[in-house]
DNA sequence: ATCCGACATCGACGAACGTCAATATAGAAG
DNA sequence: CTTCTATATTGACGTTCGTCGATGTCGGAT
């Protein structure tokens, strides 16, 4: 007795595979994974006003030495939050001298505004 | 012991309030939370997959009994996805007799793709 | 009424996460 | 060389997360 008697609702569908999708296509198991383990990188407050204060600066770049002071965190735990943060490639820093400079990765964020944005089919049913 | 001796980099700015950017304003502690929650959400590969079932889907819903098949966890586990899903404000649900059917909230997602939308000052220091 | 099926909630468990103090590394200055 | 400062890494701790099996709830059918 399959357990699907009472008629259970429709399934079609299956539309193309060019990638930016969230509302294109149902998003294999590897992008989602992929996917995943950046949106967790925003998943944080810390790291979202982090990743603000970078993103927002006018030079481009930020001190750490800015950062830190910016939180009641420790030192240690505002270096951690920008290593996830640059493991996901959503910064990136360069050394200058005694100082780190982070600076925001764009392509990176639009990649994820992208697969966020909504409605290909805004013809609702019709 | 002013730790700053060594004349720490400039600092400037404190662009407008006019909310959606990542890249407008350094962004509040509350509004970090906020985001933080909805793209933790998102930060995990099944709850990413569950939503593109839900949100690729013409017909705009999809029933609970297509949604649980689709994956290798216990029908348990599929119901706390879909609720953190449904708390974060990314999906709808509506009963209909036996079966409950979910469907996506555009808005939200637009209001994440906006604020990740990026480069308000395209003038990369040249 | 009773029974069955679809979905949600509860409790428990190990894994991953955020935080800290302590320590290590790198570069500048004396 | 040594010393000092800025940043990163390590190790430990409590908390949160993802998962499961067991159980509860709702609605339809009999």
């Amino acid at each position: 007795m399959s357990n699907q008697e009472r008629s259970a609702p429709e399934r079609d569908d299956r539309t193309g595979d060019c990638r930016p999708g969230l509302l294109t296509a149902p998003l294999d198991e590897a992008h989602a994974a992929d996917l995943a383990r950046t949106f967790k990188a925003l998943g944080d407050p810390v790291r979202l006003r982090l990743l603000s204060l970078i993103a927002s600066r006018a030079g481009g770049e930020v001190c750490v030495c800015e950062l830190t002071p910016a939180f009641t965190l420790s030192q240690p735990t505002i270096s951690h939050h920008l290593r996830l943060l640059r493991q996901a490639g959503l910064i990136d820093r360069e050394r200058r001298g005694t100082w780190v400079y982070y600076r925001a990765q764009p392509p990176a964020l639009d990649r994820l505004a992208a697969f966020l944005t909504a409605t290909p089919h805004p013809t609702t049913t019709v």
